[in-house]
DNA sequence: AAATGACCAAAAATCCATATCGGTCACTCG
DNA sequence: CGAGTGACCGATATGGATTTTTGGTCATTT
């Protein structure tokens, strides 16, 4: 009760910051719910942006545990691929953070947010290019630059998932692993 | 002066959405610029948005034969499929409404706005759609349904073209060229 | 019959008083 | 002392009353 202050402040903030997105979070309200006085969260954070990046950090480290789980020693590359980008499209659905910054941007198009978003992509695009190079090195053969490989793959995957069925069925799971895999080779 | 009132109108119209957007033409100025007046223009045109659609008509009219234009009788599939994705892009990237109107959803976000670009998008999707499908019954064998290989290609055409040069070097042709390739094969 | 522009209800822009916010810092008290 | 506090500050956001502008109509004119 007494400790933990520090820990207390983050796990309200992510509380709140999941609940009600990054504006509508107020640190009156995080001092609150953690049960310290407002200027103790500066002694710890220079500022809501400081403390957001905390637990943005924390998101996406429990994001690449989730990708790395997913990967086998011993699966074929297309198929590893696969498993990961399943295992990051499921964890973007599924963790409220993330949700809850999607629609914050959406709704209010504030620039803080949009940029928190494009700083999310970015390091998912690193972590996708990582495994890429891990696998490449290997010895399969480099088409492409990992870093391109990366950004194609990874924008294919969302517009298969996510914008395609916006206007038309969803797509049998074999179709789109057979057009990752064409990209691959 | 007298006769050709309906283009008159159409002609300010045109103008004005270019210049200003959808939202920020007035009914009252385009009959000014016109030399009109206001209760005129409903003769011809039930309201405000029918006066637009018939000016996107126009402009996705221009479109298509600009792409129309690209298209070479005896030219290989896939740079068929490259020139008039050229032709659109750079259709897009050079005509003064789309850009407004491209403008116009990324300020404002009015639903209004979104809904018309959505339509745009359907359009040359459509076409895309079209000459893939002329191009299939000339004999190559069908990999995938022409909307979801218009969708793809379509799709990683803009990505590499414009997203990916957000945050990096420009693609040389030759590695478009063959990224659309592999898609098509 | 074709064209007009004063007119209207509805929507949008403008104001401004008030509330709320992130962040600070003099002070408290353990 | 020094970690912790919360009243306080300037800046920004909010709400809602008020004014302006807009798309669309229609009695009147040409």
């Amino acid at each position: 009760m007494i400790i933990d202050k520090k820990e207390r402040i983050i796990e309200a903030a992510a509380t709140s910051f999941s609940q009600f997105g990054f504006k509508a979070t107020t640190m009156a309200s995080v001092a609150k719910i953690a049960k310290v006085a407002k200027g103790t969260i500066y002694t710890f954070f220079d500022s809501k942006e400081t403390l957001f990046s905390t637990i943005l950090d924390r998101t996406m480290k429990n994001l690449r545990q989730s990708a790395e789980a997913a990967l086998q020693e011993d699966a074929p590359f297309h198929e590893n691929i696969q498993a990961m980008l399943d295992a990051i499209l499921n964890f973007r659905e599924n963790h409220q953070l993330l949700i809850k910054l999607g629609q914050e941007a959406k709704e209010l198009g504030t620039a803080e947010v949009l940029e928190i978003l494009t700083q999310v992509e970015r390091m998912i695009l690193d972590y996708i290019k990582s495994v890429i190079e891990k696998e490449q090195a290997k010895g399969i053969s480099a088409k492409h630059d990992p870093e391109l490989l990366a950004f194609l793959i990874y924008r294919t995957y969302i517009a298969l998932i996510s914008d395609w069925e916006r206007q038309h069925e969803p797509l049998p799971k074999e179709t789109i692993t057979e057009i990752i895999k064409s990209q691959i080779h």
